[in-house]
DNA sequence: AGCACGCCGACT
DNA sequence: GTCGGCGTGCTC
């Protein structure tokens, strides 16, 4: 017993980042002194690699695999919080510890001594040796600049001392100066808490009261900022900000990754005197480990990104806002699936910090959380600052089509025209890239479809390219069809932003117009420059995908037309209302909103529609409650949990044996409920045959141990994958 | 994630 | 005869 016991005090350990559930037992060498959170390099194989203390050694281990471990990492240890907020990630997926941790280890240089650089001042123990202290004029300046300033390097010194580095060197040499050694580190502007904000209308200075009670109780709470585009939530969690920042602790800002603009940037910089830190894919490595150690040193107050900043080592977290909540990119769909605006609700607990989520439309879980208490609710119900709601109108395509070949309905048209006439801005929304959604063959019918995925080619007629949107597959244009051998008979169908843009250009030759596409914007610099031009009125129709409709305010824009509102709403997916509804409804906001009346067109064929409906009337409410009756009667999210298991693989029959055992061994009791197997919506993805099971349970039901003890019984062969999304999100 | 071990094709 | 392709399996 005794000596069991001491062989675990010996021992640590140690979660590596890498795809492992569990962490490895390693010995301690007597001369470490270890504490869990420490960042340790240990041998593991023929290398060695950067882990985590994650605790004692477990003992399980025989003493002779153990290894030593081979030292400590000049890095503070990971918090506490942090720790537990990996292993709960890591529960609640279903994915292995180690790969939720290498998500919170995204800057493994940041953990190597930092960089030292020698800095000069003043000795503070002058010699005596008369010669060597002789004060020439130059060395006497030397003295001057060090008796202000701080220490500095040689270059620096000599510079604001106006010599040469040698002048510099020799006194240092000769004991007048003294050389330290300091780390260095890059500086960070401060966002001042303390800055007089903007004037806030009633409706906000309640709610941001609202919020900077929570912020000043330094503890967990969650609260929903419901608010109509326009309504100013942005300032209004500026001032819970600011009372964050005030009160000295970190703010965590998480935005959907295109809604990270230079103009949300400027508001901040406008509102707190700086910019905040931001995190986001692109970042150089220097400012990758420059921003996470200061992060981590605390030296940073306010940081905004997408949601892998949610994994950031903050030393003492003070406040998360999850702004444009419902939004589906918080949702990561490969490698450690997660939600990131779900778990910022765990990080902040786990912090004991609160968290602000906001919207103008709320997910329904959100909404729910709201009506059963877990969170509170603040709420903007006014635009603010003479902003206007557009004034939003169905289009029905049924009574209204456009001419045949053409998407423009003539409704539509008129109010470009008179846009164009005003002087004002337009913006053509059409969630779909490319030119055309599908290429046919109009000799024999075959339709031009992805050989390793079930989806159509998008013909994207600027790069002369035919393009699967699911893998990147990429193929050129060809003349004759595979299938009946016809020359030139492939005929584009339906519209992509590429065909709208060329029909806008023939109606309105006269008109700028411009694309704004992930494909057309190559990066980040070319996003911004568009959205500078088209601020400064140097464009007159804007066509764009949900890119442009999110994180940007046009004051010129005055028209909003989106072209087929019933995109997203075929296919049968859960969420396949509430999202069109939040989508159409920002798109919408997208009009007016500098005081001029803005309007929008939605081009439906369905103008009956329950989401079309709540659009043109005005009232979200309603949708909301019919939306989540619906949900309740079928037992669905927010009201039952769900889970999907995704069984893939490149021979469809080991996929389908697979199917079949787990089918066999599928949990049965109350309140579950297996689906499936059945063919997954994408049957066919990067060359991988894919099924999927739904595992259907009540609110009550925890669903990590059902599958756990479902999976756990399960037999993979090697070439079969089985992928676990608990709340998935998109169905495809 | 790496890195090695292992078992079948085209090269010096 | 070997060099090397990447499938499979392990790392405390």
């Amino acid at each position: 017993m005794r000596l069991r016991s001491q062989a675990v005090e010996n021992t640590v350990q140690v979660l590596l980042p890498l795809p492992l559930a569990d962490a490895y037992d390693y010995r301690v060498p007597a001369e470490l002194a270890l504490v869990p959170g420490h960042f340790v390099v240990v041998p593991l194989g023929k290398r060695e690699v950067i882990g985590v203390v994650w605790g004692a050694g477990t003992g399980e281990v025989p003493q002779a695999k153990l290894r030593d471990v081979v030292g400590v990492l000049p890095a503070l240890p990971m918090a506490e919080a942090m720790r537990r907020f990996v292993d709960w990630v890591s529960a609640y997926t279903l994915m292995p510890r180690g790969a939720v941790l290498r998500m919170a280890m995204s800057a493994p240089s940041a953990l190597e001594a930092p960089k030292t650089e020698l800095v000069y001042r003043a000795a503070t123990t002058p010699q005596s040796d008369d010669t060597a202290l002789k004060l020439t004029a130059a060395r006497r300046r030397v003295l001057e600049v060090t008796k202000e300033g701080p220490a500095m390097p040689v270059a620096e010194l000599a510079h604001l001392a106006g010599v040469g580095t040698s002048v510099v060197k020799t006194m240092a040499s000769v004991g007048l100066l003294e050389a330290v050694e300091r780390v260095v580190r890059r500086a960070f502007p401060q966002p001042d808490g303390t800055r007089e904000g903007p004037v806030l209308s009633p409706d906000q200075k309640a709610a941001a009261d609202g919020l900077v009670d929570k912020v000043r109780a330094h503890a967990f709470s969650a609260t929903l900022l419901d608010g109509v585009p326009g309504a100013g939530k942005t300032e209004v969690y500026f001032e819970a900000i600011a009372a964050a920042v005030a009160a000295r602790r970190q703010v965590l800002v998480l935005l959907p990754e295109i809604a990270l603009t230079a103009q949300w940037l400027k508001r901040f910089e406008d509102r707190f005197g700086a910019p905040p830190a931001a995190w986001h894919s692109g970042l150089t490595s220097l400012e990758r480990r420059e921003t996470w150690r200061a992060i981590a040193e605390g030296r940073v107050s306010v940081v905004v990104g997408a949601r892998s900043a949610l994994f950031l080592p903050f030393a003492e977290l003070g406040l998360i806002v999850v702004d444009e909540e419902h939004d589906g990119s918080f949702k990561q769909d490969d490698g450690v699936i997660y939600n990131a605006r779900d778990m910022a609700v765990v990080r902040a607990r786990l912090a004991s910090a609160p968290i602000v989520l906001a919207s103008a439309t709320p997910s329904l879980e959100s909404v729910v959380n709201v009506q059963t208490g877990r969170y509170g609710e603040v709420q903007l119900p006014g635009r603010h600052g003479g902003h206007q709601l557009a004034a939003l109108s169905a289009v029905d395509l049924r009574r209204d089509p456009p001419t045949r070949g053409r998407w423009l309905s003539p409704p539509v048209v008129d109010a470009m025209k008179a846009t164009l006439a005003a002087g004002e801005q337009t913006l053509l929304f059409l969630n779909r890239r490319g030119y055309a959604p599908i290429t046919l063959c109009r000799a024999c019918g075959h339709g031009l479809e992805c050989p390793q995925c079930s989806a159509w080619l998008v013909e994207h007629r600027f790069r002369r390219a035919l393009v699967c949107h699911h893998c990147g597959h990429a193929e050129a244009p060809a003349q004759a069809c595979k299938h009946c051998g016809a020359v030139d008979q492939f005929v584009a169908c339906g519209p992509g932003v590429e065909r709208l843009a060329e029909e806008a250009a023939e109606l309105f030759p006269e008109a700028r117009l411009e694309l704004f596409t992930s494909d057309s914007l190559m990066n980040r610099v070319e996003a911004e420059a568009a959205v500078e031009r088209m601020i400064n009125g140097e464009i007159d129709i804007l066509i764009g995908t949900q890119m442009a409709a999110k994180g940007h305010h046009f004051p010129n824009l005055t028209l909003v037309a989106v072209i087929d509102a019933d995109l997203g709403l075929n296919g049968g997916d859960l969420r396949a209302a509430e999202r069109t509804f939040q989508l159409l409804y920002q798109v919408a906001g997208r009009a007016g909103r500098d005081g001029r009346p803005g309007r929008a067109l939605i081009q439906t064929h369905n103008p009956d529609h329950a989401v079309m409906q709540a659009l043109v009337s005005g009232d979200r409410d309603r949708f909301v409650e019919v939306e989540l009756a619906d949900r309740e009667a079928a037992a669905m999210p927010p009201y039952g949990r769900l889970a999907s298991l995704i069984v893939s693989g490149p021979d469809p029959a080991a996929v389908d044996n697979v199917c079949a055992a787990l089918a066999r061994r599928a949990p049965h009791r109350d309140g579950v409920t297996v689906l499936g197997p059945s063919v997954a919506p994408m049957a066919l993805l990067r060359g991988r045959h894919r099924r999927r099971f739904l595992l259907k349970t009540s609110r009550d039901i925890a669903v990590q141990p059902l599958l756990h003890a479902w999976l756990e019984q399960i037999g993979l062969p090697n070439s079969v994958r089985l992928q676990v999304d608990v709340d998935p999100y998109s169905f495809l």
